[in-house]
DNA sequence: CGTATGCTCCAAGATGGACA
DNA sequence: TGTCCATCTTGGAGCATACG
């Protein structure tokens, strides 16, 4: 098992370094992270942070000590996040970016500590230099941009390599560490007796799931945000980690296993026809597919949207715009998929265009709550 | 006629020294 | 260590020329 994790660790690193470098559009700004961020608990990380942390200023200050380390932190765990995410970092070194009240000022950094931390960096090979400085933006480049960053391979390996650790202690289980509440008034807190149930959902989940093993492992736990009945959301690491460009998530293993992917889509379609009293064939798009002539990947796309729209109203810009998306599908073959659809599943008439998809997840989440 | 290449110019980021 | 300032760099927009 630790063996096969390893491999797969390796395997995504390479999956990411075999990308190359990002989009040059493609970056982000040094991100707000608490401690409960991707990463920092890993022992990898820390002993890197450690190591760095010696090199990055020569004060014998404390508090300077301190403030360095502050800031080499916000770096690297950006770093982590943005090599899941396969973005660049943007690291600016402009005074203009440190002057009291700005964004980097409030996460304390100077100028002198950015540019000491991208020195300690560059040199200890853990970023590369992508584009400096430059004239950029959708604008005819009248915004200047600072200079991008990405993580070195063998940044990369080490980072991959702590994916399979834990990343939180699952003997932190008392109820405030399993249902928190955000944002909360103390005399909004409701009653200990009305979400007891919920917390003890959630811990017999996580004394199910300690024994298993994950990518960046942690017990999960729910949060209430601003006022009790909003529904309170599970989170833990695992959902953070970046799918979109590069399919990381999904490239992870679950004790030992291979992550299947379950096709929304065809899962809402097919909750949905049992809703109405029917039934759909274990493979729903073939005919459809057969008779349009497209792919899954086009036909799922329609699905998605006819599903999610809420009313009719919606179906005449859903066809025109179809054709700019991710998976583009011209106005001609939405119809053809449409018609195939009515042809073929007549009772799909009354779940297009109705607001079913938005019931549907809310549905998907109560079996997961319930089922637990 | 459309595409590729080379050059100049621009405005804002990068840099490093003086000073507090 | 931080702040300020003058000077150096930088990528790309814009234009001209070359190429197929």
């Amino acid at each position: 098992m630790e063996q096969t994790q390893n491999d797969n660790a390796a395997k995504l690193a390479d999956m990411i370094i075999a990308n190359g470098e990002p989009d040059k559009n493609s970056s982000t700004r040094v991100l707000t992270l608490a401690g409960r961020s991707i990463g920092t608990s890993s022992a990898q990380f820390r002993a890197l942070l450690d190591e760095l942390s010696t090199k990055v200023t020569k004060s014998k200050n404390q508090t300077d000590i301190d403030n360095h380390k502050h800031c080499l932190n916000h770096i690297l765990n950006t770093l982590v996040l943005c090599m899941f995410r396969f973005e660049w970092v943007t690291l600016p070194v402009n005074s203009s970016n440190f002057k009291r009240g700005e964004y980097l000022h409030r996460l304390g950094f100077s100028r002198r500590i950015m540019q000491r931390c991208i020195d300690v960096l560059l040199e200890n090979s853990v970023i590369t230099l992508g584009r400096k400085g430059f004239k950029g933006g959708n604008d005819w480049g009248s915004r200047a941009k600072a200079s991008q960053y990405y993580p070195t391979p063998p940044f990369i390996r080490d980072m991959c390599k702590s994916l399979y650790m834990e990343f939180g202690d699952f003997d932190a289980n008392t109820d405030d560490d399993l249902y928190r509440f955000k944002r909360f008034e103390q005399e909004h807190i409701p009653p200990y007796e009305s979400y007891q149930f919920k917390v003890d959902i959630i811990r017999r989940y996580n004394n199910i799931m300690r024994d298993h093993s994950w990518a960046m492992k942690n017990p999960s736990h729910l949060t209430v945000k601003d006022f009790d009945g909003r529904s309170g959301r599970v989170t833990n690491y695992y959902q953070n980690i970046a799918q979109r460009r590069v399919p990381i998530r999904t490239s992870t293993l679950i004790d030992g296993h291979q992550v299947a992917e379950p096709d929304f889509s065809a899962n809402h379609l097919r909750m949905a026809s049992f809703l109405v009293g029917e039934e759909l064939p274990d493979d729903p798009y073939t005919a459809i597919g057969d008779e349009t002539g497209l792919t899954r990947d086009e036909i799922k796309s329609v699905v998605t949207k006819c599903m999610g729209a809420s009313s009719l109203k919606q179906k005449g810009s859903l066809i025109q715009f179809s054709h700019l998306d991710k998976t583009p599908v011209d106005a001609d073959n939405f119809r053809a998929v449409l018609a195939s659809f009515e042809h073929n599943y007549p009772w799909t008439k009354g779940i297009f265009f109705h607001d079913v998809g938005t019931r549907l997840q809310y549905l998907e989440g109560e079996i997961a709550r319930v089922g637990s």
